[in-house]
DNA sequence: TATGAATGAGACTTCATTCAT
DNA sequence: AATGAATGAAGTCTCATTCAT
């Protein structure tokens, strides 16, 4: 099974600002910039988030955020656009070269993917995108066409590839891969909105979680076999 | 399969206003400003959605929401508040009554709930209180308390119903009720922020999802049966 | 020593209202309104006052009010108007006929206007003027001439008096009416904005603040006799 | 007598602005926006000072005032606070080593007062305090403590001085002090309500006011003295 | 005459954006 | 490049006034 991608540094961007940063390389001022934005847009909204806030959060004046981002709007999108880009590539390339079952690559595309994505700073970029898209519906156009999209045509792949194999029924594959991209959005959604306001007896742990849901859909999508 | 209910007549409550008497209408306007603002706070956010925007579309002036509504954050609470009362309990008699299969069972729930539900003009509400959540924790806690949490017991029993025949597998009920409510809240949410953004082609028809969506699960969920 | 000339009735009007009066003395309406108004506006000023408060505490409703009175600045004017129509005249008279000494005198005048003007509904009225004559002007120069000239007037009768009689010395009667005019003032500033926040101990005492007064200027006034 | 401390050269406060550079001025702003507010509020009173006014009056946005003051009552709170700080203290010491008769540092305080208060930009104070009293009974409360009891305490010695030295006779000291307190109040509240509104031929010169008062009073403060 | 629902101008307050330093 | 004081458009909310009933 693929080895993980070297996990980024990721600079834990959402502690107590230390302030005392100062002349450090100054071309990382964007990047904090955009973890702080998207850390506030994603808890707040993005009308509820006033700049000099995530100003204050990355460590800077608000005067400073508008030096490279030339308004509120331009930092919203900056923040979708980063959040997302080339996420699915490798993905792609590690599904061609898989040989195990296809039932044991749709776990691992689930599990793999809550990982690499669920449980990243960028997690609460689909939950952000949602809640937004009513306010900004080419972002949310954007974000269908770089991330669903890719994203529903790589599992796709998978669901065909089963089929090919004679692994999985035939069914409508539009269909189904819904049925494992909605309870991802779910978690996401979930994650970000009602689990921070729910006591710990209601909490839902997502691996759990995931590991039902795909072992019921697989449950549904296996071809019946004469030994099983 | 239980026969549908009658469909109601829909209340058609966005047409053009016939503008009625003043004594009239008193009755009616809290809850023409209440269906105004589901519609905008959905669509738009609640920090994003302007009072006055609320007041015309309900065909009022501002002063007239603010002798309804003290402010706009209750105005928000009681659209919540009204869109949510009462929502589970004829399910409930429902569920106690029915003699179908419990696969049946399940899969008229998941079509009763989209046609009740997802298709009314309520719909929104927990686009806009997942959206909001961040803003209003209290409001998604109760939320979770009086919709989700019913919802959840509901379909648990459904489940254990179908388990205790023997007509289901044992399964994890916790997470397997998830994997009911998972696809449901996706479709609201799509509904309500992906699908006006995307092109046609890309559009997902709810009740084949529905289908597709049950019919998988209930591959995982059914018992495996000689004849089978 | 003149009699008390007849306590108005003076229906006390700021009790919590009975409201079921309803078809009594319509012709009583502005006047309970009046009295209303007065109260609230010495209590809060013209500007925080809302007519909605001074209709409720005259029992009736707020369109009620602009019946009588077409505009809120009007209402202000008329109250001030009503509260000190004719106070002097009889003061007057009094005075032509009075056959004590004018020390007795000055020192009546003072009880007296206490009496009928500070312990009075209409008390506030000078606080009222007093406090809002930036914003009206007119106001305070109408309530000069009708109110404040007539006392001054009155009071330079009196210290007149004195002189000629050789009982006071001679004395810039200008400013020696003011002596006495400024007491009295300042009690009904007094009572009207310190007084309700101050504690009981450093509460003022009206008739025997007036007592100390008149006998402090008094001995100012009175010439020195030989006896003495 | 004591001689006059010379003349202050009397704070051009409000003369026209130089417009200084930014920076300079920073430090600068809550005093002017203090001094403009204080004016207005005493001519216009609390509710109808509109706050662009007082911004525009000190040369600034509505905005900028939201930044030194966090509502417009914050800045009323400020205007009485700073108008009031240590007026006191040097009096205080004036008292204890003054040598002249009780008489002479009666009158002397009244004049020094009225200079030192009564000609200042701050001369509106008492009357905007009294004029909001109903609205802002805290700050009234406020102000009897740190203006009016401090000044009557002190007032109160001047007077125990006299009598224990034989000068004045005896007297109800608590009621004395107040006829000397209520006629500076009267002058405030009549320079700041009625003067503006009145014709010349009706001003009150306030320095001979005070002369003709002071005299009043000892008149009946002072012991009799056989030579006299 | 009396009501009170409705109005809309106007107030306070916020905050994205600018710009002198 | 960075700051943060200043701005002013825009939003929420109030309340005097109107008017259909």
């Amino acid at each position: 099974m693929a080895t993980l991608p070297p996990q980024r540094p990721h600079d834990a961007s959402d502690d107590a600002e230390p302030r005392q940063r100062r002349s450090r390389r100054k071309e990382a001022r964007p990047g904090e910039l955009l973890d702080a934005a998207l850390a506030l847009f994603v808890e707040k909204g993005f009308a509820a988030t006033r700049v000099e806030e995530v100003a204050a959060r990355a460590g800077v004046s608000k005067g400073t955020l508008f030096i490279y981002f030339p308004s509120k709007e331009e930092l919203f999108k900056a923040v979708v656009r980063e959040s997302i880009s080339g996420k699915y590539t490798e993905f792609g390339q590690e599904l061609e070269t898989y040989t195990g079952t296809s039932a044991e690559l749709v776990r691992y595309c689930m599990h793999e993917w809550w990982r690499e994505i669920g449980m990243s700073a960028a997690s609460g970029i689909t939950k952000l995108v949602m809640s937004e898209a009513g306010m900004f519906p080419e972002i949310a156009a954007f974000y269908q066409q770089e991330v669903i999209g890719p994203g529903h045509d790589l599992l796709g792949k998978v669901l065909q590839r089963g089929i090919a194999s004679g692994e999985f029924r035939p069914m409508p594959i539009e269909y189904a891969v819904y049925s494992l991209i909605a309870p991802m959005i779910f978690l996401l959604m979930w994650k970000h909105s009602m689990a921070p306001c729910c006591p710990p007896s209601q909490q839902l742990d997502p691996v759990s979680f995931i590991d039902t849901q795909v072992s019921l859909l697989l449950g549904g999508m296996l071809a019946p076999t004469p030994t099983r």
